[in-house]
RNA sequence: GGGCGCAUAGCUCAGCGGUAGAGCACCUCCCUUACAAGGAGGUGGUCGCAGGUUCGAUCCCUGCUGCGCCCACCA
């Protein structure tokens, strides 16, 4: 509900941009949808007036969200619903901050961040990806002032005028007799001292590196463990700023400057790039490169560092209680846990919070306004926990009146809104009614189980458990269930850029519900999954399956109420139904669902193919006495335990069957319980019974005659157990396969079973 | 560069010390009183490669190869 994906909706969708200096247009209506991109001009709207178009956009996907939800079957209490955008959701999350805030685990900080350019916010660590960026080489003299040039090399020639030292490599040789001198930049002629650092490598480039505020994270542990100046250039938006860093004061250089000012970095690039091969200082051609760079996952053009005021939370100083969590809390699949261990261990800084952007919570903070009209961010104006949510930007602090908003004297709100993850990192909170309904949150919290994708490891799940630690020091749930991705048939990732994606709707429609759940359910834990329509049409084959099944089983008058399982075979089959039962059971509580279903399935399939076939007669024979009303009750007692096996899986068709023989709803049946055969696992004889069933349709396959085909004798050789197992199904064997005579042998230790069809 | 996972029938995947399994696909057959949007039967594999442990390895160990993912590196 909130954040960047639903901001750039909103812009693509209605055709506007947020600008928050416009004031809010009360009598603004929401701009007809654009039906493709460009078809007019971008519209700029007030803050307020985008939030609201947000709100619009999102309130209808909510509704196509829960429509497909609810198609699906999910099975949650659609009465406690909440969107993170809410305002219960704001008010815990602006508790939850506050509370950081005074226990000094929330802090603000100017700092040199990583900033999209097009988004124009700050962004975390953890929402970073590397991506191959077209690039290249450019050898570039600077110069001693004896005149002699030292080169260094670098991609980003743009960021020259930014330079403020150039590194090497303490123990390099090659540039011992220049450290602690300075060299002066070509083209802008600023002097620049060259400085020993470890970081520096010496078999990268020319070995001596152009330190610039800031090329990359590397400039920036350069600058601050070196102390060195700031020089910024790129301004927020990507553009060169209007006026040249302080120490570019020669007159060239802010000549040259000023040939860059509001250029964007690739225009600036080329352009310095001429500059310096007029002046000479451009040694050879620059070499076409690609490489990694950093971008936002979300974002489409390279980041920048720019300095900026930001709140963080303290995650560095939690490190050892995170690991520690991490070994408490129960990974399903537990090999998922290497890649939290492994982004614990990595974070190189605390989380970085704040977002330049506007829909979303914002920070419940505002700043006195000094009498030279400049925020003191230092001591933040905070709103008591009762007042919360609060809009800084339209709400006013308390001891001020609004009439004081940007005046010297009065104050201004926190203009920025926190991460998404910021909020969705207390969902446990938000849902068990932290700090809102004690008993609630008593019985709810912490949570069982959090569901969720491999991918958002690092953000999701690590933020949750933070928080947790943080404000409850407990595990947010006990358990983590982490799930793969859906591939496309080709095994690639969905994604919208390469327009594969599936959505589920459609699916929903064309396959049924049942069966799309089918074909997820075979995605096991941390397993990616290609998408497989083969797999739905086997599940709707199984669900049809399901409810021929049970019309058959029930089409039978229920047995009489003294009704016993007299006969071998029904023992048998229910004794292996308790067995299935007892497995099934255990697999779900182990998380391991996939296996749970093959179970379930495996044993339907037979009760169908063979059991089905090998009672029938008996279930149907209206004189059949106590060995039909054995047959009928085997077939309502497996019928029910079958019904509430598959509910979770195909929550449609077992509902729809057990309504024809209940009046409850399935799912809220009780779980089966091993207990049909009453004790006593007589599995071999539905083994023995498969295969003697089997052999005689194999003979009449081989011979192209129909089933029905009449047998004149099936003669069964083999060890005594076996045989007595046998004969105390003879009858069921003798009907199913139309045998006129059936016979048994003692002899040998293994089984023979031959058939001798009837004379056509 | 570090880590994790995967490699088994044409395809999708189970199995994991004791003679290789399922479904799909393919082939053959069957309108049979739950089901033809069905059903029955069948063909098909030196279980990635090389070593080791073991009486015995698809399974355990080591190395290699290939694929996927996560992280790191970004002058």
């Amino acid at each position: 509900d909130n954040g960047l994906p639903t901001e750039r909706r909103v812009q693509n969708y209605y055709g506007v941009r947020c600008e928050p200096s416009l004031p809010y247009d009360p009598d603004f209506t929401a701009p007809e949808p654009m039906v493709k991109k460009g078809e007019r001009p971008v519209q700029n709207v007030s803050r307020r007036n985008f939030i609201e178009l947000c709100e619009l956009l999102t309130a209808e996907d909510e509704k196509a969200f829960e429509q497909t939800w609810r198609h699906l079957g999910l099975s949650v209490d659609w009465s406690r619903t909440y969107t993170t955008i809410g305002r219960h959701a704001q008010r815990v999350s602006q508790r939850a901050f506050l509370r950081l805030l005074a226990k000094g685990e929330a802090y603000q900080a100017e700092a040199p961040t990583l900033w999209d350019v097009g988004f124009r916010t700050a962004v975390a660590q953890a929402e970073l990806e590397d991506r191959e960026h077209a690039g290249a080489w450019h050898r570039i003299s600077f110069h001693r002032h004896d005149g002699q040039p030292v080169h260094i090399e670098t991609t980003r020639p743009e960021l020259l005028p930014a330079c403020v030292a150039l590194i090497a490599h303490p123990d390099d040789e090659r540039y011992q007799g220049l450290f602690g001198q300075t060299v002066t930049s070509p083209v802008f002629g600023v002097e620049v001292p060259v400085v020993a650092h470890p970081a520096a490598e010496m078999e990268r480039g020319a070995g001596i590196a152009m330190c610039c505020t800031f090329g990359d994270l590397t400039d920036v542990q350069w600058w601050r463990e070196l102390k060195l100046p700031t020089r910024t250039i790129v301004g927020r938006d990507g553009r060169i700023l209007a006026e040249p860093p302080a120490g570019l004061d020669g007159e060239q250089g802010r000549k040259a400057y000023a040939e860059l000012a509001g250029a964007t970095v690739h225009t600036a690039r080329e352009r310095v790039v001429g500059m310096l091969r007029e002046s000479g200082d451009l040694d050879g051609e620059p070499k076409k490169t690609v490489r990694p760079v950093k971008f936002y996952e979300k974002g489409d053009k390279p980041l920048e560092i720019v300095s900026s005021r930001q709140w963080f939370i303290r995650s560095i100083a939690h490190q050892d209680d995170m690991l520690r969590r991490g070994e408490e809390l129960r990974w399903h699949p537990a090999y998922m846990k290497a890649r939290y261990d492994d982004w614990v261990r990595g974070l190189n800084g605390d989380w970085l919070v704040s977002r330049q952007r506007f829909f979303g919570v914002p920070f419940p903070v505002w700043y006195p306004v000094d009498s030279a009209g400049e925020p003191a961010y230092e001591s933040p104006i905070l709103p008591g926990e009762d007042q919360l949510p609060v809009d800084p930007s339209s709400d006013t602090p308390p001891g001020y009146t609004e009439d004081q908003r940007g005046k010297p004297g009065g104050f201004v709100g926190d203009p920025d809104i926190m991460d998404t993850w910021a909020t969705s990192s207390l969902t446990p909170q938000i849902a068990c009614g932290w700090e809102e309904d004690p008993e609630l949150f008593a019985q709810t919290f912490p949570m069982d189980l959090r569901p969720q994708a491999h991918d958002i490891i690092r953000t999701w799940l690590f933020a949750t458990v933070l928080r947790a630690q943080l404000e409850n020091d407990s595990l947010p749930w006990y358990h983590a269930a982490l799930s793969g991705w859906i591939l496309d048939p080709d095994r690639k990732k969905m994604s919208k850029s390469k327009g594969n994606v599936v959505t589920p709707l459609a699916l929903l429609e064309q396959f049924s519900p049942d069966a799309v759940r089918y074909w997820a359910a075979n995605g096991r834990p941390g397993t990616d999954t290609a998408f497989d329509q083969g797999q739905m049409k086997i599940g709707r084959r199984l669900a049809t399956k399901l409810l021929n099944a049970s019309k058959f089983a029930l089409s039978f008058p229920e047995p009489a109420a003294g009704a016993e399982i007299t006969e071998a075979l029904d023992y048998a089959m229910l004794s292996a139904l308790d067995v299935v039962i007892g497995q099934t059971t255990e697999a779900l509580e182990a998380f391991e669902y996939t296996s749970a279903l093959e179970r379930i399935e495996r044993f339907f399939w037979f009760f169908c193919d063979d059991y089905l076939e090998l009672i029938k007669q008996r279930a149907y024979d209206e004189d059949g006495g106590a060995a039909t009303q054995s047959a009928r009750l085997a077939l309502r007692k497996a019928l029910s335990s079958l019904q509430r096996l598959f509910a979770p899986f195909l929550p449609y068709c077992t509902e729809e069957a057990w309504s024809w023989w209940h009046t409850g709803s399935v799912h809220t049946a009780g779980w089966p319980t091993a207990d049909n055969a009453a004790g006593g696992d007589r599995g071999e004889v539905i083994t023995l019974a498969s295969t003697a069933i089997s052999a005689i349709r194999k003979a009449k396959s081989d011979a192209k005659r129909s089933m029905r085909s009449p047998v004149e004798s099936v003669r069964i050789q083999g060890p005594a157990a076996q045989l007595e197992a046998l004969t105390s199904i003879g009858g069921d064997l003798r009907a199913a396969g139309n045998v006129e005579a059936l016979e048994f042998a003692a002899d040998g230790e293994e089984l023979r079973i031959e058939v001798q069809l009837a004379e056509v």
